[in-house]
Order: structure tokens, then sequence, then C-alpha cells
DNA sequence: AAACCTCTCAACCGCGTCGGG
DNA sequence: GCCCGACGCGGTTGAGAGGTT
């Protein structure tokens, strides 16, 4: 007997979600959290798999996203970290706060992969290319080619120093980016200290970042989201996020708080130092959805 | 203005892995 | 140790937006 489908067939729902479904999936996760994904579209009342309510809160949902195009630092983290794992995008993802892995594998095929060969560099083995090698001799596909070198990947430590050196003496990186492969040089770098931080924390890493993103992952931004005491005030006990959200008793109540500090424009108050990055994203992607669906 | 082409990215599919019984 | 169900991952697809002719 085959594998039984991840969940019924029939009377599931495909295709876009809309904001209905959205603000049904958010408010069920907000209250309840993150837990055994084939039981959510039942108890949140959604005519979805739970595989597809799982790909919608992390690819889409999820308030620690960040949005728009990767930085320059952040696209070379990605090349260099590449470089060592091949095709592994949840372990590169998880290096990238703020990115998933569906969104980094959709931004290396569609630009980094064409910035390589434009370079010289074969996306693949992360080599210059050959020159008897014609550009339009490109791989057949990649999953051909990670069958040919998936297991070549992993010992490439060396090599992906190499590449990110040819990245950065790309004229085409050189143009927008002040990066450069070298740790010490992060003054330079243009992307938010934060982020600097990491992207040049992971480059200086050796050969514990391997180790580390073969053996165990480094946790993102998954753990509950709990108000820190502000920087600004200590008037106020801190509060946690599922406190909060759980004395509001309908989605109007959670949508209408979270939408509030955006319409009160918190910067214009003072209150901006408030609230850490993952609050203010999740003002974002309230926003966005908001947008999104008009 | 319309038809066609290209590109992007959200979503789906199928398989591998893991953990509980 | 085996089986089964659930989750997570990577590859692929296709709708829609944007660009070109």
């Amino acid at each position: 007997m085959g594998r039984q489908p991840c969940c019924d067939k029939l009377g599931v729902k495909k295709g876009p979600w809309t904001a209905e479904e959205d603000k049904k999936l958010i408010s069920f996760i907000l209250t309840n959290g993150q837990c055994c994904w084939r039981a959510v579209p039942k108890l949140a009342g959604l005519k979805r798999c739970g595989k597809s309510c799982r790909l919608r809160w992390t690819n889409y949902l999820r308030p620690d996203l960040k949005r728009g195009l990767l930085s320059d630092a952040e696209e070379k983290l990605v090349i260099d970290l590449h470089s060592r794992l091949g095709n592994r995008w949840s372990k590169i993802a998880a290096r990238l706060p703020g990115r998933t892995d569906n969104e980094i594998k959709n931004h290396w095929n569609t630009h980094i992969k064409k910035k390589l060969l434009k370079m010289g560099i074969d996306p693949v083995t992360h080599e210059p290319l050959k020159k008897e090698a014609n550009l339009s001799d490109q791989p057949t596909t990649e999953s051909d080619q990670n069958k040919e070198n998936g297991h070549q990947q992993v010992q490439v430590v060396p090599q992906s120093t190499n590449v990110t050196a040819a990245a950065a003496t790309s004229t085409e990186f050189d143009n927008n980016s002040s990066f450069s492969s070298s740790a010490s040089s992060s003054e330079n770098s243009s992307c938010t200290t934060d982020e600097s931080k990491l992207v040049f924390d992971n480059l200086s890493e050796n050969d514990p970042l391997l180790s580390c993103l073969l053996e165990a992952d480094t946790p993102l931004i998954d753990s509950p989201w709990e108000f820190p005491m502000s920087s600004t005030t200590t008037v106020e006990e801190p509060k946690s996020f599922d406190s909060i959200i759980s004395n509001m008793t309908s989605w109007e109540d959670t949508f209408n708080w979270l939408s509030g500090y955006q319409e009160f424009g918190i910067n214009d108050f003072g209150f901006d130092n408030c609230f850490n990055h993952v609050e203010l994203d999740i003002f974002k992607t309230i926003d966005n959805v908001e947008n999104r669906h008009g």
C-alpha cells in the first residue's frame, strides 16, 4: 500500500490564499502557536491541507520575515554558503534571519545563478567555467548537476573563499557594494548593524561554520515572541506576546491592536525604540496582508 | 493597443527523515 | 527492529506582472 496523502484531497482548497484565510491562519497561530500542522486547518477553520498552512506561514505570514530583495551582503553570504553546502536551502536560510529557504532558492535560481554565469563562475561547482564550455552549454538541470556533484559540494570548503573573492572582485558586485570577503571590513557594509554582524560573523567562520551547519542548526527567531523589557521605559512589566494576544477575544481585536500601532505611527510618538525588529515586522506583516489583498 | 514573450515567486508535489508506538 | 504518521526539504510548476515587439 502506498503512502497516504498528507491530507484528504477532497474538499481541500488549493491555489492562492485569500485575505480571509490569511487572517484565520494568523489569528490561530498567534493564539495557539505553531503545533501539529495537520490539525491546524481543522482547528483554524480552513479548508487547506496542513502542509499548505505551514508553507503559507513559514514563507509568507511569519512576522519576522524580511521583505524585498536580498541585500548585496546577503547575496554574497548565500553564494558563500552555497559553495559549502550546495542546494541545502534550509541550512542556508538558517543563516539569514528573516529569509526563507523558498525565497533564497527562488533568488538563487532567478538572480544569483545568472550573475555567476555572467561572471564566468559555474553556479553548481563554484569553479570558473571552462574556456571551452560555451555559455549555452550550461548544466542541463540543476538537479542533474547536483546528482553529479552532490558529494563534492560538501567537500569544497577550501574553495569557497575563491568564490567569495571572485564575487568581491567582480565589477557587478563592486558597483553597488562595499562588501569584502574580509571580516575586518564590516565598517564598509551597507546593511544594518545586526545584519552586518551576522553576515560577517558567518564569513569570519571557516570550518566551524560547516560543521555547525551540518550538525547543529543555529536557531532562527522561532522562539516565542516575547516583548523584552523596553530599553526606554521601566514603568511596565514586560508582557509576553501570547498573554496580550490571549486576552483578545477575536481576530478583530488582535488585528486592530497590531495595526493600531502603525496607524498611530510609532516613530512619531518616539515608540520606535520600544519595539524590537520582530514586533516591528509584525506590523509590517499586518500591513502587507492588508495591502496585498486590498 | 494588442499579442507575445520573459521573469518572478507563491504554492504544490513527492520523497526523505524522524519519532512514537 | 519495524511500521506508520507527521514534518521538513528541495525540485518543479504555473499564474500573473512586466517588458518587448
